[in-house]
RNA sequence: GCGGGCGUAGUUCAGUGGUAGAACGUCAGCCUUCCAAGCUGAAUGUCGCCGGUUCGAGUCCGGUCGCCCGCUCCA
């Protein structure tokens, strides 16, 4: 009955988690499954469960409330705006062409059957025996790889002289995917092998989900899962420019599903086919997309903290130049914030992406679909006689912050995954109140004496002021110890137990998660307690 | 897509070609005044799935699906 303040336990080195034992917990405490299960599963798929299903919520909750309904301050003093949107899931074909998915998500792929090799063909080349007569031999090599390239025309020449071919002219260089593959498949020989006809013909891997819309399911009916939440938002500009009075700079948020049908889903739901998004496209004057790129770059870093990841486990990597992806390559820069999940320990893996993508998308847009996407901006341009701006035109640049839900789940869920042999439970939850499934749980300390009663009331008190936010338990059965170590494997942050002597005294016993001691309170002040550690 | 490993109860795992098992968990009852206590009982399995060999397959063989690891990939 003491309130011993023990120590709040240092966090666990992600390096001596078991990944193994994470997924055994999420299994078992309902936290997620393989979807499709009863039926052998499915590849890249995960359902979550009721306790999964609510921490998924709860972080994305977190999410718009502090990215959409009460945003930061910027870096130009005022708060900044931002409104939201849910866009469909499939759109006109032409908005994946404008975004460069359907060429970009489109990469045909050359394995090679002797060394089990694979290669981007857009990455190879090839030497061969020139002229217009069909070469005997054709050897491939790897772009920009001056080794490969030797070993290629050391092979062909050798080659040549060794069946007598005459060198009638230069050896001749070619693109890989130009040649008939039925005419001259079998001469051809890869980059790491010396055996011609090893190779197979390039496959394209498509990572766009395709569909038919409509009946007919023609070539013409072709459409997308979306991959990304991002082109939902750039289409929609122009109307939410035109009806929501918004001024550059401002910003549209979405949560929601994307689909990529990735070639080796890995890493429980790290990389998954259907994963969801929680984005943010922000619209700024070219001239301060610097500034609003190392804000957000900054601020989103500080969130992932304030949501319970630990410093060292999470880390801000800025993209090299020779990494940025082909929207980015006009911006201030691309970084990376990456949490060190136990399957990537000691490195880390990417969590957010805080891209600077110049005017790419709204450029590509207003070339495709002939509308106009651009800001008229009544405060700049030249001063006009009457003393007023004449105003000007520009397209506006964009600060993207793109968050991985699924992926921000998992790293909570890592975590906060704490192993603790003392324990009954011999490991426990630690996850941030706010983000917690269960809030807090009421117990009578054994199941007569009017405890059950009191216990009642205190749970019905609970769940009225908390309920909206997530579970409150209420559990009057087997020992105590067995109810406390149930919730130490569901995270549930705080349980109240009511004892003999809250019958006279109206004191209970609160229990912490983290540390196992014990504190005791006047009834009356549990709710009062409950809001302040839940930040409400 | 390639190579390796593994699939048996909710979980962790035993199981010699001959009746499907244990521990923990779950549920019910009793008991219990603070950490999975105890007692009594119960439910839970197409042994991942499909096929083959066999008098007989969880066990052997083939295929397939899924998970893990390493490649490859991840605009």
């Amino acid at each position: 009955m003491t309130s011993a303040a023990a120590p709040t336990p240092p966090p666990t080195p992600a390096t001596e988690k078991s990944m193994e034992e994470i997924v055994s917990l999420c299994k078992r405490r309902g936290f997620i499954f393989p979807a499709s299960e009863i039926y052998g599963g499915i590849n890249g798929f995960w359902d979550y469960g009721p306790l999964g299903a609510a921490l998924k919520r709860n972080l994305r909750e977190a999410w718009w409330r502090d990215c959409v309904m009460t945003p930061p301050t910027g870096p130009d003093g005022k708060p900044v705006r931002i409104v939201p949107v849910d866009s469909c899931i499939i759109q006109n074909p032409r908005v994946w062409q404008a975004s460069g998915h359907v060429g970009g998500f489109n990469d045909p792929m050359v394995d090679c059957k002797e060394t089990k090799a694979r290669y981007r063909a857009d990455h190879l080349s090839t030497v061969s025996n020139g002229g217009d007569f069909d070469p005997d031999r054709i050897c491939v090599f790897i772009n920009g790889d001056d080794k490969s390239r030797k070993r290629a025309v050391d092979r062909l020449e050798k080659h040549l002289r060794y069946e007598n071919v005459p060198i009638n002219t230069p050896l001749r260089r070619s693109d890989f995917l130009s040649f008939d593959w039925n005419k001259f498949g079998a001469c051809i020989v890869g980059p790491d092998t010396d055996k011609p006809g090893t190779l197979t013909e390039a496959r394209a891997f498509n990572l766009m989900f395709k569909t038919y819309v409509g009946a007919n399911a023609t070539e013409d009916d072709v459409a997308y899962l979306r991959p990304e939440t991002a082109q939902g938002i750039f289409i929609n500009f122009k109307n939410v420019v035109d009806t929501m009075r918004v001024k550059v700079p401002f910003g549209i948020a979405q949560v929601g599903k994307a689909f990529r049908n990735e070639v080796t889903p890995r890493n429980f739901t790290f990389r998954s086919r259907e994963f969801e998004q929680m984005e943010i496209e922000f619209f700024c004057h070219p001239d301060q997309a610097k500034e609003w790129y190392i804000f957000w770059r900054d601020w989103r870093m500080a969130w992932w903290h304030s949501v319970g990841l630990t410093s060292e486990n999470l880390r801000l990597r800025e993209h090299d130049c020779d990494e940025l992806a082909h929207y980015a390559k006009a911006g201030a820069g691309t970084s990376d914030i990456e949490y060190r999940f136990p399957f990537t320990a000691p490195d880390f893996g990417e969590l957010e992406g805080v891209a600077d993508r110049s005017t790419y998308d709204l450029t590509q847009h207003e070339t495709e679909s002939k509308s106009k996407l651009q800001f008229f901006d009544q405060e700049r341009g030249e001063i006009a006689k009457n003393g007023q701006p004449k105003g000007e035109w520009f397209t506006p640049n964009v600060i993207e912050p793109s968050a991985g839900l699924d992926r921000g789940t998992l790293a909570v869920l890592c975590e906060a995954f704490t192993p603790d042999p003392e324990r009954p439970s011999k490991v426990f939850m630690r996850f941030h109140p706010r983000l917690a499934p269960i809030k807090a749980a009421v117990f009578p300390l054994v199941n007569k004496d009017g405890m059950p009663e009191v216990a009642e009331k205190l749970h019905a008190e609970l769940l009225a002021r908390f309920g909206h936010l997530g579970a409150i338990e209420f559990d009057v059965k087997q020992s105590i110890g067995k109810r406390y170590a149930r919730m130490d494997e569901a995270g549930c942050p705080f349980c109240f137990t009511i004892d003999g002597d809250t019958l006279t005294d109206q004191t209970v016993t609160m229990r912490d998660r983290d540390t196992a001691s014990q504190e005791r309170m006047n009834i009356d002040n549990v709710c009062d307690f409950v809001a302040d550690k839940l930040q409400v």
